[in-house]
RNA sequence: GGCGCGGUGGCAGAAUGGCUAUGCAGAGGACUGCAAAUCCUUGGAUGCCGGUUCGAUUCCGGCCCGUGCCUCCA
């Protein structure tokens, strides 16, 4: 692929070229979840935004050239928290909590990332990190904590923008009395016996928020990497954190070159939250909606947008994929040329989609040109030439944002489809009714067209 | 109080110093065993006030409104 890529920076707040360290090995790190809930929707958002990010790096750099770490933090208060409200034993919740993670996030069609490093298994690194920070004279040991110093770097508060004076001015908790300095932060903290914990130079304790992605991702990233991604609130303080924790342990090298941001999501204009009761896991809507419906309506706003989330969007998402299926091609269309998807990155057709999604992700753009592509395919005989490579198009463009991958028993379906042609040839159309039934139990639900044709949708009840 | 983001047609949502997407919804027509889809035609927008400019929705300033963050929430 050509195309350069495009990409707004948060650091610079400026769109910028990418330009990888290595095109051999591009490398991006997202914050993942910490296990203690089943993800809610707005959990879905980065993963859906950066997983079509992946999509588009592999294809530039190759498949086996774009490494995606996700962590998985598995050692948090709020899950000490949730394990001693139900009883359940920590390691049971995350356990649990990862595998629903993990089928939710696939519902949606994201691929795994290529590593998924666990909090709990980079305690090592997380105090060697430690180590370093304070033989530097970037951290202090106190009443069993390890805190950084924050106005030990000088440039603290880049990402962000703000001034340490500016954080201690809005500072809205109590400052604990062991703190040099009001904006220092923890990267270890005591555990009290009933707590998990691990041994450490400074006792038996635990890693503060922050220090899990520095260790996590230097370990498996190195010093410095291409892209950090994550969602708007983690701007500041955990990614401004990360920044101070890895940049002081490295003399200064940056963690990543690029940083970016989704914006949040509400329901019907309103923030989600519990007490408004429209808090919705993935889970939950996935009972409703076919996890792509979903997928398109993340997709659907840019993603440094805020996106509003409601029935009536995932409705004309719905729609929208079936047109898109629909004008996929017909029967004949399916068997020839998409019978094996996992061959149609092969087909190397440019699509404009993918030209929107240089462009900074425009994935709302990359939606209209499907729409204009469907339009097209819409106006031209069915089974011609120019059909069929226009729907080629269609099917390699929407690859980039993880739809259209839907399949069916291809033999079943061929023959019930002929079938039904020779009875409505006869005008038994009871028979044809029936046919019809019996094919949209395959998930098809089928359509005539102006000349007998047929064009062929997915059926999600 | 500090830092930031945004206000585009009925709704959603891009883009742009001049020719203003796209989808849904609306109106009219075509097609049609049923059902559905599709096709054609069509009305409709850039919060307010100034400035720069031949020309601003787009750039600059002010105002109004909404919204996010300010130590563990994506």
């Amino acid at each position: 692929m050509e195309k350069d890529i495009f990409l707004y920076n948060t650091l610079t707040r400026q769109k910028e070229t990418f330009k990888p360290v290595d095109d051999k090995n591009v490398r991006m790190y997202v914050c993942g979840p910490t296990v203690y809930d089943r993800a809610h929707l707005g959990n879905a958002r980065p993963v859906v935004v950066f997983d079509t990010l992946f999509r588009l790096l592999r294809h530039k750099y190759g498949q086996n050239h774009v490494t995606y770490a996700r962590n998985i933090t598995d050692v948090d208060d709020k899950i000490m928290a949730r394990a001693h409200e139900t009883g359940e034993s920590i390691e049971s919740l995350t356990t649990r909590t990862t595998q629903a993670y993990h089928d939710d996030m696939g519902a949606l069609n994201a691929l795994p990332p290529t590593i998924e490093p666990r909090a709990t298994g980079h305690i090592a690194e997380m105090i060697a990190l430690n180590e370093v920070l304070i033989a530097k004279g970037h951290a202090y040991v106190a009443e069993g904590h390890v805190l950084f110093h924050v106005p030990s770097m000088k440039n603290y508060g880049q990402l962000s923008r703000r001034s340490r004076d500016e954080l201690i001015a809005g500072a809205r908790v109590d400052v604990a009395p062991y703190k040099k300095d009001a904006a220092d932060f923890v990267l270890w903290k005591p555990s009290a016996p009933d707590q998990p914990g691990w041994e450490s130079p400074w006792g038996r304790g635990r890693p503060g928020w922050h220090i899990e992605c520095s260790a996590m991702a230097g370990k498996h990233l190195g010093t410095t990497f291409d892209i950090h991604g994550g969602g708007l609130d983690l701007i500041f303080p955990h990614h401004e954190n990360e920044i101070a924790q890895s940049c002081c342990a490295h003399d200064g090298a940056p963690l990543a070159h690029v940083w970016m941001h989704n914006g949040f999501l509400t329901i019907n204009h309103d923030k989600m939250s519990k007490s408004l009761g429209n808090f919705f896991t993935v889970n939950d809507l996935l009972q409703k909606h076919h996890g792509e419906v979903i997928r398109l309506a993340l997709l659907s706003a840019h993603y440094r947008q805020p996106l509003d989330f409601s029935e009536e969007k995932l409705q004309e998402c719905k729609v929208t994929l079936e047109k898109w299926y629909s004008a996929l091609g017909n029967c004949t269309d399916i068997e020839n040329e998409y019978a094996d998807l996992s061959q149609r990155h092969q087909l190397q057709v440019f699509g404009p989609a993918e030209e929107a999604l240089c462009d900074d992700l425009n994935t709302p753009q990359a939606m209209t040109e499907l729409n204009q592509l469907a339009a097209k395919i819409f106006k031209l005989p069915l089974g011609s030439d120019e059909r069929k490579k226009l729907s080629h198009t269609l099917r390699y463009s929407a690859q980039f944002l993880g739809l259209l991958y839907w399949t069916i028993d291809q033999s079943k379906f061929d023959h019930l489809i002929s079938a039904r042609m020779q009875a409505r040839h006869k005008k038994d159309f009871a028979k044809v009714d029936q046919l019809r039934a019996e094919i949209q139990k395959l998930g098809v639900q089928i359509e005539d067209g102006p000349k007998g044709t047929y064009s062929l949708r997915p059926f999600w009840g």
